[in-house]
DNA sequence: CTTTTATGCAACCATATGGTTGCTGATTAA
DNA sequence: TTAATCAGCAACCATATGGTTGCATAAAAG
């Protein structure tokens, strides 16, 4: 797996598509489900959803497991952690100068 | 400010840039800089960094005022909450799924 | 008043991205 | 065994994206 760590940005990218998004979502029930049935309701080809599966897999997002001739996808909620870990560290970076800006503020005399 | 409630997809795509992860961290202290301060320590140019501010603040990541000639930059901790909720969403549904299933193993005899 | 500073606008460019189609191969079903 | 299903590979295409440069304008500083 990249390193997300320091750079959470590819992470950020591979949400940055409505229909990735979609699949986020459908795979968050749980269930494995392969390429033909993420791509079911889909207007796109199958080849389109299988690239999106792809990037997403590229940072982590979703696990790929053969069976027989079929590829089933499951999705890692560490990975989705790690992205919702960034945005709270700016979230409470921000919380941080305001309370500090407040502090200031009340200490004028 | 657009809809960012059933299309968050625009919002991490604006997410999804290493350099605009590094300006809304320099923003996430809580001070207003201007597009030549933000681009102080970058190695792009000027307009490249003011491209990227204009996408950070279409989808409401970054609020802009003028004063004088230049023009202050300030983090809109709403919308990163916003993506951040979006990812909670994901996580509860995923946590909500395995709970059932093994309430369901549990219970079988 | 002249110069510097901070930004805006527009054209342009290379590459990435999201999509397609056609063909191939492997596995399951009839 | 033959047919249907699921997936992979490769080429191709249009548009989006991230970057540049050059010139223009407005405000602050000298």
């Amino acid at each position: 797996m990249l390193n997300l760590e320091e750079s959470p940005a590819r992470l950020f990218a591979a949400l940055g598509d409505a229909t990735r998004l979609g699949l986020i979502k459908r795979l968050s029930n749980g269930a494995e489900q392969s390429i033909a049935q993420l791509g079911e309701e889909l207007p796109i080809s199958r080849q389109a959803v299988a690239k999106h599966l792809d990037v997403l897999q590229s940072v982590g997002l979703v696990r790929r497991t053969r069976r027989g001739r079929e590829v089933l996808f499951v999705l890692e909620p560490k990975t989705v952690a790690q992205a919702r870990r960034w945005l709270t560290q700016v979230s409470a970076q921000w919380d941080d100068a305001l309370g500090r800006l407040k502090m200031f503020v009340e200490s004028q005399p």
